[in-house]
DNA sequence: TCTTATTCTGAATATTTATGCAAAGCCTGT
DNA sequence: ACAGGCTTTGCATAAATATTCAGAATAAGA
């Protein structure tokens, strides 16, 4: 059995930029549905091991915290209903910061729309629309 | 009494830069000697709304997370003996390292020296020495 | 191979952090 | 000044995370 401590971190540190997560039981799970057992205390040393930090709830290896906007392209993140969130950016930048959105597979978001400086984004639950402004407002503001 | 959150939020963020503080009872304690009271709940909804990080046990600002050395030049990270680590650098590299190193405030580092590409960095105490040894791995490599 | 040392692991648990909730403070308009 | 709504706070406690410890697994040496 290749299960080597190395293999799982390198599959954590892929599982964690892949999928948002946001406990250490949530990690469990998923990495027991990728092949590798390993109980929360394990977890937990990984995490400290690989440097993951955890941003607004979310665990992220560093690299993918980094890649934080650094020309600063947006300028406001503001809600519209209970289901929708603006994202106003400087002109032209609504594509790149629409990507780079879709890239952080945020939890309930259904869709994206990215226009010259706005982008559109809709979530299926209301629930999920506040902790993404904050998290959004973290990572692009 | 000026004690609004948002002054205690701004006290906060340098607090961290300055000091390295591992728990919020901690922060609490620390703020209060600085004249700020809040409690351990209100500490956690500052963190979580200053998008602050916990780095291998530290809390550190996104800003401060940020400035991560972006040209490498750090090399290695070695210990030597139970009270000194070694960093090697690009030549030429040491003291801009070095400075770095000491703005850190490395928790039981009590003196650096740094030469063309090589600094010494000497502990108080053995129980200090890995710690810092992996948080400088995050911070430089 | 057998023994010893070292690393790795999970169960149990201590510690730390987040949250539900009610009280207190703050505006704004009347 | 008072009422209603919105924000902030701390207490109590639920939830999540770190750590201790003992056993399993692996590696190193004789």
């Amino acid at each position: 059995m290749t299960e080597t401590k190395e293999a799982r971190q390198q599959a954590l540190l892929t599982l964690l930029t892949e999928t948002p997560l946001f406990s250490q039981q949530e990690i469990c799970t998923a990495m027991k549905k990728a092949g590798f057992s390993a109980a929360q205390p394990s977890i937990s040393r990984d995490l400290q091991e690989l440097g993951i930090v955890k941003v607004s709830g979310r665990y992220l290896p560093p690299s993918a915290f980094q890649e934080k906007t650094s020309e600063r392209l947006t300028d406001a993140i503001v809600p519209a209903g209970p289901h929708m969130i603006v994202v106003r950016t400087k002109l032209g930048g609504a594509q790149r910061v629409g990507a780079e959105i879709d890239a952080l597979n945020i939890e309930g978001l259904t869709g994206t729309v990215a226009g010259d400086d706005t982008i559109f984004l809709a979530f299926d639950d209301p629930t999920h629309q506040a902790p993404a402004i904050t998290f959004l407002t973290h990572k692009l503001l």
